[in-house]
DNA sequence: TCTGGCACTCTGTGAGCGCGAGTGCCAGCG
DNA sequence: CGCTGGCACTCGCGCTCACAGAGTGCCAGA
């Protein structure tokens, strides 16, 4: 266990590193923090923190770096969550209050978390089983040919291609966008699938088909892997990372490109609350050097997607925690209102 | 005026850049090209190339590189447009036929064009103005609260909420919704404004308020500088910018970000046919040491949209911009297909 | 008009060197 | 037992210097 000296000390190593993104001596610890101990004794508490894996020297006789379990202890144990001050919540609010639309509400939000945290935005897009049905909407764009758009109650639209075995009337069609909006709307999308199975049954022989068909489009678009999106911005900011840049950028530029790949890490996130995964905790190897901080949001108690920032390991955690937390909060009201 | 030999040389000089990176001298060029002449002459056809501005060089006694104006005769001149091989043509279209809808159709098509071309790809979504009207559809969420769904005949899908001054009864919604269907569908949104103008009109005192909400609603929806959007990927590919990387490729991230940067530069493009264009002759600064290679592409004879690539002024242009055109071309059939 | 030759000018690379920051260890002190 | 000051040691960084190599411009001759 460690003395809680040594964990003041390893505090002031996180927080002068993030500052300074240089390795920190012994020396200037003890000239900028108030430890009230001599620069040998901090040395000994540093030989202490390096034995238990906390920090490193990137090379003999430099200063120290915190590891990725550094910083994991300073996240748990040393430091908050830094709030936004009034001014910061405010311009969020106006910032996305905005919004004309759900993919503006997306987008905004990227453009925010971004400039707050000056690191890589990424938001995911409301996900489909998770929402409630608003409304389906069936067109005719031809006699054996239709277009099916789902309406969520959080504002996403999606749409998809029916082609039909054969011909459906309009009198059918109109039947079947009834009876489809009276037993699906307002219900969860992930209940769609048991509250529509025997709708077949109520159509004339010679509709079936199409209605099947219909159905089964309905079903596919809500295929957990295939119905979640998002978006990502700030990549500007990797420019920032560090000094060893095509090394450092690359995998991380093709890790954002990978959606599949964010959208897993997200859902292996904490389902509640914010989750912080630093370095190698991240299972993607083109992650390794990076942060993700993320978080759930939605326009009630549960989440209906998440949003994070991706960052070097070295990053100011409460300030990023901060503002992710603040703007879930916030696109989950707008998400509540619209 | 060149002579033929030197645009020859010219010609030659762009390609070997293109492929080592690395300034070229005329030792290097007479061994790896056949130009039937011996350095030396080759050395006073570079002095006339430079003097005309075509080439420079990075610092005396080092080989010479293409400038934009270089580039720009290369590509006017003494370049085709290298068509894709039977295969990669087959790849695309097998790449590109299996997107379920517009966002799936247009993200295949960003990373197609990012792979093929190993640079960044920046595809629009269909202009909506320059769209035909499938359907427009008007949800009652609440007593005087709409939600306006366009579609348009490229399957894109746009919602507004609208919100009413009164209450708008479920009779008058359904005949606002035929109404303006049987104006609208199947003409061009641009003409949108003119079909709708007396709409109000046709409805009692009580609803016109409503569907003048309805209908600004929708005439917003429309303004040029709102409606467009794009899609960007391959960012990846800026890490094979050059070696003085951060200063390179810090601004290109940050013009990729601007949308609004990227789709006036779109717009700008010549309308009909591929417009290139090289370094300097981007009005936006940040993208003074990158080209820009784009086409319109649509459902028929008329582009709804443009997409292209963003890479190094030292880029292949041949291959891009047979790549480009080939990627434009399929992915106009794929959407006249849907 | 082209060619071979020659002197010149750069840049990039690698070795050598000194400085400074930082460490580890130790003896002494409270 | 923990803290402190002192001291020797290590090692990376930046600097200079020299050199090799590539490439040029120019000139005289074919």
């Amino acid at each position: 266990m460690l003395s809680e000296r040594r964990l003041q000390v390893l505090r002031a190593i996180v927080q002068d590193y993030v500052g300074t993104e240089e390795p920190v001596g012994s020396k200037a610890l003890t000239e900028r923090h108030n430890l009230g101990v001599s620069p040998a004794t901090v040395r000994n508490d540093m030989a202490a923190l390096e034995d238990e894996g906390y920090i490193a020297q990137p090379h003999t006789s430099a200063g120290r770096i915190p590891t990725d379990k550094g910083y994991r202890l300073f996240v748990d144990k040393l430091a908050g969550v830094k709030p936004m001050s009034a001014p910061e919540r405010r311009a969020i609010q106006n910032f996305l209050d905005g919004a004309v639309d759900l993919d503006d509400v997306v987008a905004r939000t990227v453009r925010l978390l971004a400039q707050l945290t000056r690191q890589v935005a990424v938001v995911q897009y409301p996900s489909l089983t998770r929402s409630t049905v608003r409304h389906v909407e069936l067109l005719a764009l031809a006699p054996a040919r239709l277009m099916l758009v789902l309406i969520t109650d959080t504002g996403r639209v999606e749409q998809r291609m029916v082609d039909c075995p054969a011909p459906f009337g309009e009198t059918s069609l109109a039947d079947l966008r009834a009876r489809l909006n009276s037993r699906v709307a307002g219900r969860r999308f992930a209940d769609v699938p048991r509250l529509v199975e025997d709708l077949p049954e109520a159509f004339e022989v010679e509709d079936r088909g199409a209605v099947s068909a219909v159905l089964s489009t309905l079903l596919e678009t809500l295929v957990e892997e295939n119905e979640e999106r998002l978006m990502i911005g700030g990549t500007a900011n990797l420019t920032r990372f560090g000094h060893d840049f095509p090394l450092t950028i690359r995998p991380v530029l093709e890790a954002l490109e990978e959606h599949v790949v964010l959208l897993k890490l997200l859902g292996e996130a904490g389902d509640s609350g914010m989750t912080v995964r630093i370095g190698h905790e991240n299972a993607y190897e083109g992650l390794n050097s990076t942060s993700v901080v993320s978080v759930g949001y939605g326009s009630g108690g549960e989440a209906v997607a998440k949003l994070g920032v991706v960052g070097p390991t070295r990053m100011d955690y409460p300030g990023t925690m901060g503002a992710v937390r603040a703007v879930a909060r916030y696109v989950g009201q707008i998400l509540a209102e619209s």
